[in-house]
DNA sequence: ATAGATGATTATTA
DNA sequence: TAATAATCATCTAT
């Protein structure tokens, strides 16, 4: 190789790579040393020959090809071919390299690693349970949901893989294949390891297009899934007929203060078989729909006011003050605040007396019932006529709470606007 | 197919 | 921090 490049040194001008006409090259042979001579006259007869190789007929050229192949000067030659092509590939080649596609490729990584389909096999580890135990704040029921989910998260994990196998042997067959072509081609054509090694690296570089394609789907899949199964609004389940029976009775039994506490949030939640927050959602969407539109929830109000007022009555028959209500104490043994202008409330306001009594929180659901009652069956009837007089413990302000003036008590027939201002929605 | 019901989430408020 | 109000996305009945 050295020699040769020596060799050749004189002859090649930089830059003139593949396709050094012969006559220039013996006129540039002039002052060679005494034992260079013959060697370049026979370089440029070689050379004269390998370029007429192309006009010859398909017999003579491979003739001549296998003369050439046993000339005396082929390896020099050769590997002087190997080097100029070496350089000028690489000064073609060296500049534009990889790169860009790579944060997006980390991205995928990223993430499928965190959704647990890239990462190591094993399953109960928390990527998905953890986002989805954050994400909601609700620890809540369905187990069985997520075992689903789980499924077919490690679907997905298996296709990716069985994908990503099928990826890597496709590309490793293909490699060596390639590779094993260019060496075999290397003995009769110019190709240095170098530029086998660029040949795989093009090939990994186009096979990783495809492998980011199958890591961009699968993020997608991931996706969708989770979109379906974790969050939960998608995944919306009535509440059972139990459940919504013993919310409605604690929510008008305690229609003046529908705010249980922790601990019965918890007893209802047990009765319910559903969970505290789940409990508190209720709650949450049933005072603001309730408000929102009394008249609405008449008949279920009345159900399950007489329903409790039943209890009640009998509870109280049989000598009171046993009970042992699942849910004591709503508001408490003090004040209520009810809420004034409300049309019944001047006869109950008495009645509200008796809270302080040691019945204490009973003697409150018992009452709140009764309002219904002597609602729809007292004077009142063709006022709860209208859907937008109703039971109203609520203030002029929309408030369960404070509400502390008693002023209109004495105009329920006032203004019907005025409770459902914001009427449509 | 559609409207209304309903459970959950989000942003705001006190 | 919990309640409210608005909104979302689904379920259910028609």
């Amino acid at each position: 190789m050295e020699e040769a490049s020596r060799l050749l040194a004189g002859l090649q001008p930089p830059g003139a790579a593949g396709d050094p006409p012969p006559h220039r090259l013996q006129a540039a042979s002039g002052p060679p040393q005494p034992q260079a001579g013959p060697g370049l006259q026979d370089t440029g007869d070689i050379l004269q020959q390998i370029m007429a190789i192309t006009d010859q007929s398909l017999d003579e050229a491979q003739a001549r090809k296998h003369a050439l192949n046993c000339h005396r000067m082929k390896p020099a030659l050769f590997s002087v071919l190997c080097d100029i092509k070496e350089k000028t590939v690489l000064s073609i080649r060296g500049i534009q390299e990889e790169d860009p596609p790579d944060a997006q490729l980390m991205r995928l990584d990223n993430m499928l690693l965190a959704e647990g389909v890239s990462g190591p096999e094993k399953r109960g580890r928390g990527g998905p349970a953890a986002i989805a135990a954050t994400s909601g704040g609700c620890p809540n029921d369905n187990s069985i949901e997520h075992s689903d989910y789980r499924a077919k998260l490690s679907q997905i994990r298996q296709i990716y893989h069985s994908e990503l196998e099928k990826y890597e042997q496709a590309c490793s067959e293909f490699t060596t294949h390639v590779m094993n072509l260019l060496r075999e081609q290397s003995r009769t054509r110019p190709i240095s390891p170098k530029e086998i090694e660029r040949m795989v690296n093009i090939i990994h570089g186009k096979f990783s297009t495809i492998q980011m394609q199958l890591k961009q789907s699968t993020c997608e899949a991931v996706m969708i899934l989770r979109s379906r199964f974790l969050d939960a609004r998608r995944k919306r389940r009535n509440f059972s007929k139990q459940a919504t029976e013993v919310l409605n009775e604690y929510f008008y039994s305690h229609l003046s203060n529908p705010y249980p506490s922790e601990e019965a949030k918890e007893e209802l939640a047990k009765k319910g078989g559903i969970t505290v927050s789940q409990v508190s959602n209720w709650f949450g969407n049933k005072r603001i729909r309730y408000k929102k539109n009394m008249g609405k929830f008449q008949e279920e109000a009345n159900i399950y006011a007489a329903k409790t007022a039943v209890d009640a009555t009998n509870v109280v028959a049989q000598g009171n003050q046993t009970s042992s209500p699942p849910t004591p104490n709503s508001g408490s043994s003090g004040s209520f605040k009810m809420t004034n202008s409300g049309d019944s409330f001047i006869n109950l306001q008495s009645l509200t007396s008796y809270q302080n009594s040691p019945v204490g929180a009973n003697v409150q659901s018992q009452m709140d019932s009764l309002h219904h009652v002597i609602h729809q069956a007292g004077r009142y009837d063709s006022i709860v006529g209208n859907p937008l007089y109703s039971t109203q413990r609520i203030d002029a302000n929309g408030s369960w709470q404070d509400a502390t003036t008693p002023t209109s008590i004495t105009s329920p027939t006032g203004d019907p606007g005025s409770i459902n201002s914001d009427a449509s929605n």
